[in-house]
RNA sequence: GGGCGAAUAGCUCAGCUGGGAGAGCAUCGGCCUUACAAGCCGAGGGUCACAGGUUCGAUCCCUGUUUCGCCCACCA
């Protein structure tokens, strides 16, 4: 019975990886057999990771991809080390841009949100929610994401509003929570307040109008410039500089406001930028958002003269009833047969539109909910300053300070109707606002039972604050808020550090008296390999499904890591991750290669690894380079540095494990020895199953594939436990040997493909060293330096002289010498050998001028000054050797 | 205007507390050597943006300059 037909899926492993298969056949198995739900054992350490809620209407960018590439690196990391592990997973409800979706989906049908009411909008969302709100979670699972999907949440579930429900009543309790006149984006067309990011600003070819604004005392007048000139029919104030010394004697005078009968003051504001126009400004408290800033500064009136619907009002006097770009143009006719425009340029600015409908946005002030944010941002600064929360990298923590210290009042209320509905009631009978969690029946003030919901909703960014322990239950006291919370790290991107991080912190320790989470790790956004941001219009985007079909998940996920390095912008090259898909495939082959070594009837073998003081020298070398490698990688995952762990696994697998190790040790797996056999296969084994458990977190597919081919009984590689360094394998000695011979070879390597030896020819090598005891070590390896080498012959010698056609090269002290009757390129040696001479001058020189330097050997470490006497001799071997070689050549000339 | 960051090989980037710089790709040369040509072996290639300073010693620390990128504010 052959090999095959007993272990029906440890057949002989395909010559080139095939990603597509495996990956599809071990998500589905992962799933199935729950290796993803987190455990909640009471002796283990707990680490757990909050997703980053896309959102519900997102698709999967390659901000995603990055942003759980590293979830997800991290929590296959701790779940191998036998942390309680949890990764929780959500979505969004994204207020505004899901209703968008929704509308849109209606305009088809030619109906408004409107024809069909709140409650059947509503109705509609959730509907297309269900249809469709899976498609980012999905898009996840093809990346690999090993979250605990049975726990995945959604900010409008409703456990999660009962949460929100519950935080606004308490802030509003405590007096955090407040109504109050503020000035919003506007839109006019669609009846809402926008946030700030809700807005584009658009340059756009204007008008700045230059108006004269007479003295009451009909002495003289100012000159105040605006591009919007209805506004000023909302004028209060005309504000200057302090310390303008143009308009100092305006300080007791008032300002006779053109089209209206009122008088209004001069105030003098620290705002106003003396050099623009005249250096005079009106101020429209109610209409501008920095003129409200300066209102509320100067205790002026905010007087509203433009409505809702963008059309001014009663207050706007005879102008009442006209569009506000009629109106411009009415009060320009009219300044201008008064003879108060002093002169009109052109003046291109930039222009809020709606992000959705493109009509210029109205500044204006409306009735809106805020959150006083001073004493709850103190609450995160503290922690923050205290190290109870550290930031990755470190190079945000100014930015977070100055953020916080400037921070403003949060707006959290929307004119929208997919959210969380503010709770809050107006009483019908007695006015009162009655806030609760729960609908009251009746009003608790006078009893009526006629009472109206704020119709506006909470901004999304309030729900998602809530997010590290809303997900985890609470308000409930559940097993695992004692368990998960505070979460261990929040890695997301940075350019929501204060939308949401900031917020999550306020709220955390606000409401719950602890962190939301001890570290956060801040990636860059992931640009074109020209530094361009991805869109969609310049063409440059790299659809991370594309990606994944074209080179696999895990090339895919091992070059968002290896780019994750911190601190600096990241941009996307697709040619890397071809070359990582090559990686993948050598891991895959150096995997076959071991397979065909490997029986399935010792796989107690590997045992023989774990005493590597008898083993050969590969053998303790690849252990030791393995032990260094396993305490790099960790290093670099408890450090965030992520491109490490990549770059040191990378370069462990393929240039020492697979061009060294394996290459040496092939002459022993085909050895008639049985204990060198033995030997190359434990530790081929052993090697093999570290590193695949090294890298599982990055490349978890491949990882688990081959893992499960390996010989034994095998369970998934997810919970094996991840690798650990061990002081036996640590071999300094062994290194050091290898190291020297490694070099020989490399050296005796380059004299052959110099001389255009063919590669399968073969040559005869003479070493020449005086030290005995390295004498002895190339001895004992003389086989394997031969057929790394191919060489005929190898002879070891403590001195002799070097024949004049020889390739020749300095290793150390020993001199590799290789004759080649005729085959020395004499002229082209000789360039070489004066390039040589001339670094070896410079370098000596260097060294000279530093040690004849008192002040070097005076203050230089002594470490320092022997490592450059050490140069010294050596620079003076390798010169002298040059010089021989020059003249040994010349006679071949 | 304020702040932050970047500038290192042709390209994309590492270089973590100062002791003469590395990788991948690309280029050039040679190889189908019993895991892998999606591979192997080798080679070339850098005044570490510029100018000062600190230091025995600077890619690294400080100051300034230039260029680029981002964030915040503002553009009446």
């Amino acid at each position: 019975m052959n090999e095959t037909a007993q272990h029906p899926e440890k057949d002989t492993l395909s010559k080139a990886y095939e990603f597509a298969e495996v990956e599809r056949r071990w998500y589905a198995r992962w799933l199935d057999d729950k290796t993803f739900s987190a455990r909640m054992d009471k002796d283990k350490p707990a680490f757990s990771i909050v997703i980053p809620p896309p959102n519900v209407t997102g698709v999967l960018h390659i901000g995603h991809a990055l942003n759980n590439t590293l979830q997800d690196l991290l929590v296959r990391y701790h779940r191998m080390k036998g942390d309680n592990t949890l990764w929780v997973p959500g979505t969004d409800h994204a207020g505004i841009a899901t209703q968008n979706v929704v509308e849109r989906q209606l305009a088809s049908e030619n109906l408004s949100r409107h024809d069909l009411g709140r409650e059947k909008f509503i109705e509609r969302v959730w509907a297309w929610r269900e249809e469709k709100g899976g498609t980012i979670i999905n898009q996840l699972k093809r990346m690999g994401a090993s979250c605990d999907w049975e726990r995945e949440r959604f900010t409008m579930d409703e456990g999660l509003s009962r949460a929100v429900r519950e935080v606004f009543v308490r802030l509003y309790r405590e007096g955090l929570i407040y109504k109050g006149d503020y000035i919003v984006n506007w839109c006019p067309r669609c009846h809402t307040a926008l946030a700030d990011d809700e807005v584009e600003h658009e340059p756009t070819d204007g008008k700045l109008y230059h108006i004269r604004y007479p003295y009451a005392d009909g002495s003289g007048f100012v000159v105040v410039a605006t591009t919007r000139p209805e506004t000023m029919l909302g004028d209060t104030a005309v504000a200057v500089h302090p310390d303008d010394e143009r308009y100092q004697h305006l300080k007791d005078i008032g300002i006779s406001l053109p089209l209206t009968d009122r008088t209004i003051p001069v105030v003098f504001d620290h705002h106003v930028q003396r050099e623009f126009g005249t250096g005079a400004l009106k101020v429209t408290p109610a209409h501008d958002r920095d003129d409200y800033e300066i209102g509320l500064r100067h205790d002026l009136p905010r007087l509203k003269v433009i409505d809702d619907k963008g059309v001014m009002n009663e207050a706007a006097g005879v102008y009442a009833g006209l569009d506000r770009f009629a109106c411009r143009k009415k009060v320009v006719e009219d300044l201008q047969a008064l003879g108060m425009l002093d002169r009109i340029e052109d003046y291109q600015h930039a222009v809020g539109k709606c992000y959705r409908c493109f009509e210029v946005i109205e500044p204006t002030t409306s009735k809106q909910w805020f959150v006083s944010v001073r004493p709850l941002a103190d609450k995160a600064v503290a922690a923050v300053q205290e190290g109870r929360i550290k930031i990755y990298p470190n190079t945000w923590y100014r930015t977070f300070y100055a953020w916080m210290d400037n921070i403003r009042d949060w707006c959290i209320s929307r004119q929208i109707w997919w959210g969380h509905r503010i709770p809050a009631w107006t009483c019908q009978g007695c006015q009162q606002l009655v806030v609760e969690v729960d609908p009251p029946q009746v009003c608790p003030f006078c009893g009526s039972a006629s009472l109206h919901q704020e119709d506006d909703v909470l901004d999304t960014w309030f729900s998602s604050a809530l997010w590290p322990f809303s997900t985890l239950g609470w308000p409930e006291k559940t097993r695992e808020l004692a368990t998960f919370y505070p979460t261990s790290v929040l890695i997301t991107s940075f350019d929501i550090l204060f939308f949401w991080v900031a917020r999550m912190m306020m709220m955390g320790l606000h409401v719950m008296d602890e962190v939301p989470f001890h570290d956060v790790y801040l990636h860059a956004l992931v640009r074109d390999k020209f530094g361009k941001k991805m869109s969609k219009s310049t063409g440059n985007v790299i659809d991370p499904l594309v990606m994944i079909q074209q080179y696999g998940t895990d090339a895919f996920r091992f070059t968002l890591t290896a780019f994750a390095a911190q601190g600096r912008e990241i941009r996307m090259d697709e040619e890397r991750i071809d070359g990582y898909r090559r990686f993948i495939n050598k891991l895959w082959n150096a995997a076959r290669f071991a397979q065909m070594h490997l029986s399935e009837a010792d796989p107690g073998i590997t045992a023989l690894a774990a005493e590597p003081a008898s083993l050969a020298l590969p053998h303790r070398w690849i252990l030791s380079r393995l032990n260094a490698t396993i305490n790099d990688v960790r290093a670099a995952l408890d450090g965030y540095n992520f491109n490490e762990v990549a770059s040191a696994n990378y370069q462990f697998v393929w240039h020492e494990f697979c061009d060294w190790y394996l290459e040496w040790v092939k002459a022993d797996l085909f050895s008639d020895d049985p204990a060198a056999r033995d030997q190359a296969r434990a530790v081929l084994l052993t090697v093999l199953e570290q590193v695949l458990k090294l890298m599982h977190p990055i490349i978890p597919f491949v990882t688990e594939e081959i893992w499960s081919r390996l010989p034994g009984e095998r369970g998934s590689i997810m919970v094996e436990s991840f690798p650990e360094t061990r002081s036996a394998w640590e071999d300094p000695a062994a290194e050091t040997v290898m190291n020297l011979l490694m070099g020989v070879i490399s050296g005796l390597r380059t004299i052959r493909t110099e001389a255009e030896v063919h590669p399968s020819a073969k040559i005869d090598v003479l070493l020449l060293c005086p030290d005995a005891d390295k004498r002895a070590l190339l001895g004992e390896h003389a086989a394997a330096l031969q057929a790394m080498v191919r060489a005929g012959s190898l002879a070891i010698e403590a001195d002799g002289t070097v024949p004049d056609d020889a390739g020749h090269a300095l290793m150390q002290d020993v001199e590799l010498v290789v004759p080649l009757k005729g085959l020395i390129d004499v002229v082209g040696e000789l360039e070489k050998l004066a390039r040589e001479q001339g670094k070896l001058d410079k370098d000596l020189a260097r060294i000279l001028a530093k040690l004849g330097n008192d002040q070097f050997m005076a203050n230089a470490p002594a470490a320092v000054v022997a490592k450059e006497r050490d140069k010294e001799a050596e620079v003076r071997v390798r010169l002298g050797k040059t010089l021989e070689s020059v003249e040994r050549l010349n006679k071949l000339r």
